[in-house]
DNA sequence: GAAGATTGTCAACCTCCTTGCCTAGTTTGT
DNA sequence: ACAAACTAGGCAAGGAGGTTGACAATCTTC
């Protein structure tokens, strides 16, 4: 009874692991559809990411860096390649001279408000095909677990990422 | 009404795409990290995946990216890199010349059992912190969303995976 | 003002995957 | 039987999304 491959398998198939790994893998790939089908071409997912932590007024690399978790250099190459899709542009900042602050143009507002409609369809579908209350109540089940595994992963206003929080 | 960027953000922070996200990340971070205490420094996340799809006879490299739903160079490169770690070795199909049969090494069957123990091990733990039942019904939600919208994702026992399916 | 921190970037490298191509085998059609 | 067609695997190059180290320019502190 030490090894059988095929029940190793399917052991394996039921990890919550596992299960949330399909469903991220399978809504993100149906967000990333989706959003190019409405003509944002080069949109990537990511691209959200750091869109959503640009304040109005805009933000520098190092403050997005905190906020979203990652490096200063992740950030600044993210930027460029977001730059260069004519999502946000670079400006000096005002008082210091070695920051750059980050902010929407026009079509960066609009493809963010775009993906998270098209993310809000997604969940409105998939409501009607698994049942409304099964979704809410996994979201909330979801949240709920979050809460004890990843405290600092959660939105704060006002508040900085801890070093390490999850990205994307 | 038009942009408020801390509402935006606050917005998509609630979205069950993030949330599945966080969730992934934080589970597959700690799976990683006990893994290797345990004494495998090398192991990373992938080889669970290849591992898990060997038949205890071996399984040639395009079985497995069928399987798994990969390319077979993807799968050729991850075996080189399993291989190099001591979990798997290569033989020579015993009756087709083109074909190369991947099976496990001794340690690779131990690694397989070891991570799927750690697995459980964060499942439990998380069933504690957050609630037996509230963890069982996760994963329940999980499940059944994952019949309406990854049907072909699911693990059939001799059954290839639908190409394009869920890699890891 | 000199010493020290901070900001952003360049360069190099890593992981995991992709596409294109190529050889060595196996199967099929005639 | 033998060429044509397909299949198995691997090489090479590269893309996407990170990492780390080093560095010039610019604050900030004493």
């Amino acid at each position: 009874m030490s090894f059988d491959s095929a029940s190793v398998r399917a052991r394996r198939e039921q990890m919550l692991l596992r299960l949330l790994f399909r469903a991220t893998h399978t809504m993100n790939a149906e967000l990333t559809r989706r959003v190019r089908a409405r003509g944002w071409t080069a949109f990537k997912p990511t691209f959200t990411t750091l869109l959503s932590h640009l304040d109005t007024d805009g933000t520098t690399i190092s403050t997005l860096a905190a906020r979203i978790g990652t490096s200063r250099q992740a950030v600044s190459q993210l930027a460029r390649a977001i730059e260069e899709a004519g999502l946000i542009e670079r400006m000096p900042h005002p008082t210091d001279g070695r920051s750059v602050v980050v902010r929407h143009t026009d079509a960066g507002r609009r493809i963010l408000l775009d993906a998270l409609d098209v993310m809000s369809a997604i969940e409105a579908e998939y409501a009607g095909r698994a049942g409304e209350a099964e979704v809410g109540e996994l979201k909330g089940l979801l949240a709920h677990l979050l809460g004890e595994i990843d405290p600092a992963g959660a939105f704060h206003p006002d508040e900085q990422r801890s070093p390490g929080a999850v990205p994307n």
